[in-house]
DNA sequence: CCGGTCGGATACAGGAACGTATTCGATACA
DNA sequence: TGTATCGAATACGTTCCTGTATCCGACCGG
């Protein structure tokens, strides 16, 4: 049964990378080594090399898993949200991406990583583009509710992007300052306003 | 003369800083060497040891100098804007942080390094209020002339802050897309309209 | 119960980068 | 011009990490 022999590599593949995941954390993915994360994950470099061929191609597998999975916490936060209190529904929606040190740390160096990787580049955006487009419709929806009608849907999503990414920075700099956090969240009400219109009753 | 020592000194520690510049934009922090950086610099590794103990000083090093200076030219470019044409105004203060390929991935790691180093953090956190700072002034004034009243005025600073930072990304993922770009002034116009009133007459 | 295969462990050699101790040349000053 | 000093070059030993080639055990099918 060729599934039983898969599912012992998918298991080690998978401890690898949760290994990998705290030690890019902690030491930033340009100072690990591939020691480093064997230690961790209690395996051999052999086991390694018998899994991926080189770092770079663990870091990209980590980040597609666990960006892929993250867009799933979010999606299914945002379908578990009650559409008929909508003041609710959007602050709901705000908290639905945390504000994750270490995997802001791992993300912003995947990205400048790609940056300068052409074929990674693409892949970082698409993955935003999905992101984007998972959160826009329940925003959508939910100022709906409120009889707003959203102008642009497109540049919403993009701001609401570049809000989450910017203020996530800034919360993570200044974790004491709660006012951090109430000033993030006031900026996404206020570009949700922004990019939408009161709805005339036709 | 003492000067003249000094001026050697400071000469050599220039070229590896900026070496330093354009090994990490090419390489990434983690992946570079001491080797790398006099290689490109013209020196041995002696000369690097004579000016700093270790990548990680030179890194801050280069990152204060760097950070500085691009505050440095916020400011003159902002001194030289004319505050009589309030739009033209604010679209020149817009355009005075350049969004640079090279730079963002530097300052990204840096940051997400300096996530990981207690001491870093807070300097970074601070540089960060200076540029909110030195920005926030031209915003006000222009707001000023065309007759709005910013409302809180911390809470603006951020918000262009974070908005930057976040739309930069988008930009630089999508060079081919010209949209992001005007998403990206279009989002600025918004937040400045939020975070302001008009002013009634009194 | 037995061979075959798959996957992780072991062992090896090579290379890369580090940091220091020392040397050598150039520059400043008397 | 001679000399002291300063700063970059050289040379060294060491540590760490890589990648591969091989081995061994466990689980599979028959």
């Amino acid at each position: 049964m060729a599934a039983t022999v898969t599912k012992r590599r998918a298991r080690t593949r998978q401890r690898l990378l949760d290994a990998a995941l705290h030690v890019f954390a902690d030491e930033g993915f340009g100072r690990s080594t591939v020691e480093q994360v064997c230690d961790r994950a209690g395996f051999t470099r052999g086991a390694f090399y018998s899994n991926f061929s080189s770092l770079d191609e663990l870091f990209l597998a980590l980040w597609e898993e666990r960006s892929a999975r993250m867009l799933d916490d979010v999606r299914d936060a945002l379908a578990g949200i009650d559409p008929d209190d909508p003041e609710a529904a959007v602050r709901a929606a705000i908290d639905a991406t945390p504000v994750d040190d270490a995997w802001y740390r791992i993300t912003a160096e995947f990205t400048a990583h790609a940056l300068r990787t052409p074929g990674l580049r693409r892949v970082v955006a698409a993955r935003e583009e999905a992101i984007r487009d998972a959160i826009l419709p329940v925003f959508v929806t939910a100022l709906g509710r409120l009889g707003r009608q959203v102008t642009d849907e497109r540049a919403l999503g993009d701001a609401l992007v570049a809000v989450h990414d910017g203020t996530a920075v800034q919360v993570l700099l200044q974790p004491e300052d709660e006012g951090a956090r109430t000033r993030r969240q006031a900026l996404f009400m206020n570009v949700l306003s922004a990019y939408s219109t009161p709805r005339e009753i036709s």
